[in-house]
RNA sequence: UGGGGCGUCGCCAAGUGGUAAGGCGCGGGACUUUGAAUCCCGUAUUCGAAGGUUCGAAUCCUUCCGCCCCAACCA
């Protein structure tokens, strides 16, 4: 028992919270920043928010609301080549769906341009700043090795006034793009790289998506973002570990300019997930290569692909929650965010019936014209979700491996002479078993016991099986899209040198049936609706569905012991590529 | 090769000198009109390694090993 437990006198208050959380915190009791808590959600919008976004939405607007906090919502716009509306939209929308909400804090690091040029005209005439002609390969020649200091630019001795007219001349367009920049003063012997006197602006004739072509120069990351931080009050900056380098500079920027109070960069590890690629490059080469249908295609780790695969926000945040903040390099293992889904959907979806790889069944002692209305649960975990009425016949689908001619060991399902329970309905015994020339099942003749109806035997007799089943005469027929990882690799991105991560996308990763069958209480659902197709998984209505047209994704499997019993036999699914 | 980080169970991750939390996964069992859910039980004598300090070390010191990031006018 840890000893917190009995100094605060609450047994149960040894939760543990993050590094990051520890100094917001501690901050928080200190009184600095004036006791206020505000962080920020950064975003370039040039690519659709993925899984690792979440993790970093999570923490931030998370920490802000812990303590009463702001959180703003920023777009991180400093590079007109690929950034555009679509692509704020699209953030916009994900954030919210997530859960979270920022009012009236929405902001743009291009409604600080003047504010940012102003400040770079400060550097200037501190003489903290110069304007240098070197070129690209020039520039980096002068910028030396990690093992070797930096030379200093034959321009850096620039006097005040000639850095101030060369500036305003920048930006009013007198020069070639690429032909001058503007450049922090600080060490080019330095051994942080990023001191060796970065760039502050470089001239870009490049339209931007909201300034037009009101700018040809444009503030490079490293000077916009401590200063947009700064200009929004943010007191706590949080970021992943590859900027760690950049702290020194983050933190030079706001002293040269004499910042008072200035934020600080607080730096976590990146979310990496199994099976998947989260680089906003390669999401992108997915998309635009045509290897999946768009950002929001199901089988994308994009939020928007979650939310059309049907994941719930609740099971996003949740798994945020669970993985935690710290700064190992970590790859978590997909099965925990496909847990915190199925733990999700369980408490919520309603249970139906439906047949996706459907067989005839016709009960040939049940009355040719009789329908019967039976009772289903809609959610046993859920009383108050209630019962619905489900109609029974003569003819029926079930599920095709639900029936197995020469069952194996264990198999407590449907086979010839079995006995087996239609959920919610009778008991039924197999027959006799009807096939095609090629010798391929096509109906099963079987018997019910009309003492058995709900699936109760009243001489106490057990059936091992029970399975599901639609009533053919008032089944609706509906497309259902069976979604598999998008990469049969564990690990993508680690394969042999000289191959291709989009050597191991998983050919089976959509697996779409059109002559999918459901119960007839599914005629008319609402896009992004989710169900549970009894023992098949979890699934909601795609927006591609019609009224005449239904079309479920299915968002994930249920738990399949059964499977996994027939899968031990030894065979894991390891790609080739894969190394050891 | 210089700088910055990180190494605790298969995967995440607590732990901050007092004798290794928790979750996922995995294995076993109970229950079961979803082979689901639920419920039990089991899963690190040891914290990258080796030395040292200490009554006591995952926590402190030393050395070593391994992994990640950095030489864009990207973010």
């Amino acid at each position: 028992m840890p000893r917190s437990d009995h100094v605060n006198g609450t047994p149960e208050a040894s939760t543990s919270v993050d590094f990051i959380r520890e100094i917001v915190v501690s901050d928080h009791k200190a009184g600095r920043h004036g006791g206020r808590v505000c962080t920020r959600f950064p975003p370039e919008p040039n690519g659709y928010l993925h899984i690792g976004h979440a993790k970093a939405i999570c923490l931030n607007f998370g920490i802000a609301v812990e303590h009463g906090g702001l959180c703003n919502l920023r777009m991180d716009d400093t590079n007109p080549a690929t950034e555009n509306k679509e692509f704020v939209r699209a953030i916009e929308q994900d954030v919210r769906w997530l859960g979270f909400e920022w009012s009236d804090r929405f902001y743009y690091a291009s409604d600080y341009y003047e504010r940012l040029y102003d400040c770079a005209v400060t550097l200037i005439e501190k003489g903290l700043a110069y304007v240098d002609d070197l070129q690209g390969e020039e520039v980096s020649q002068y910028r030396g090795r990690w093992d070797e200091p930096g030379r200093n630019s034959p321009h850096r001795n620039r006097s005040v006034e000639e850095n101030l007219d060369l500036f305003d001349r920048m930006r009013a367009g007198e020069f070639d793009d690429g032909s001058r920049t503007l450049r922090a003063k600080i060490d080019m012997s330095a051994s942080n790289m990023n001191m060796r006197d970065p760039t502050i602006y470089r001239i870009r004739r490049q339209p931007h998506y909201r300034r037009a072509n009101e700018w040809v120069i444009y503030p490079t990351y490293d000077f916009t973002h401590p200063l947009s931080d700064a200009f929004e009050q943010v007191t706590h900056s949080l970021c992943t570990l590859e900027f760690e380098d950049h702290r020194p500079l983050y933190d030079w920027y706001l002293k040269a300019l004499d910042w008072v109070d200035p934020p600080r960069q607080i730096e976590f590890a990146r979310l990496n997930l199994t099976h998947t690629v989260l680089s906003k490059r390669k999401l992108l080469e997915l998309v635009s290569g045509g290897h999946v249908d768009g950002w929001d295609d199901p089988r994308m780790p994009t939020l928007s692909g979650m939310r059309r695969r049907g994941y719930p926000p609740a099971a996003i945040r949740d798994f945020c929650d669970r993985i935690g903040i710290a700064k190992a390099n970590s790859m978590v293992q997909v099965a925990q965010l496909e847990d915190a889904v199925r733990q999700e959907l369980n408490q919520r979806a309603s249970r139906v019936m439906a047949v996706v790889e459907p067989v005839k069944v016709v009960i040939e002692n049940y009355p040719e014209d009789q329908i019967e209305e039976l009772d289903a649960i809609n959610n046993p975990e859920n009383e108050i979700a209630g019962t619905r009425k489900i109609p029974f016949s003569r003819e029926l689908y079930i599920e095709r491996n639900d029936f197995r001619e020469d069952p194996p060991k264990k198999f407590f399902r449907l086979a010839p002479g079995r006995e087996v329970r239609l959920r919610y309905a009778y008991f039924v015994t197999c027959r006799d078993v009807v096939k095609d020339e090629a010798g391929n099942v096509v109906e099963l003749r079987c018997t019910y016991d009309p003492e058995t109806r709900g699936g109760y035997a009243p001489d106490g007799r057990k059936v091992r099986g029970t399975i599901h089943w639609v009533s053919a005469a008032q089944a609706i027929s509906a497309e259902v899209r069976l979604y598999d990882h998008l990469f049969t690799a564990e690990h993508p991105e680690d394969i042999p040198d000289g191959h291709d991560y989009k050597a191991t996308l998983n050919p089976a990763s959509l697996d779409r049936r059109t002559d999918c069958w459901v119960e007839p209480s599914l005629a008319d659902p609402m896009t992004g609706a989710c169900y549970q197709f009894e023992r098949l998984g979890y699934f909601c209505v795609d927006p591609d569905s019609r009224k005449d047209h239904l079309v479920f994704n299915r968002t994930i499997t249920l738990r399949d012991t059964w499977a996994r019993m027939q899968n031990k036999a030894g065979h894991n699914r390891k790609h080739p590529l894969e190394k050891k």
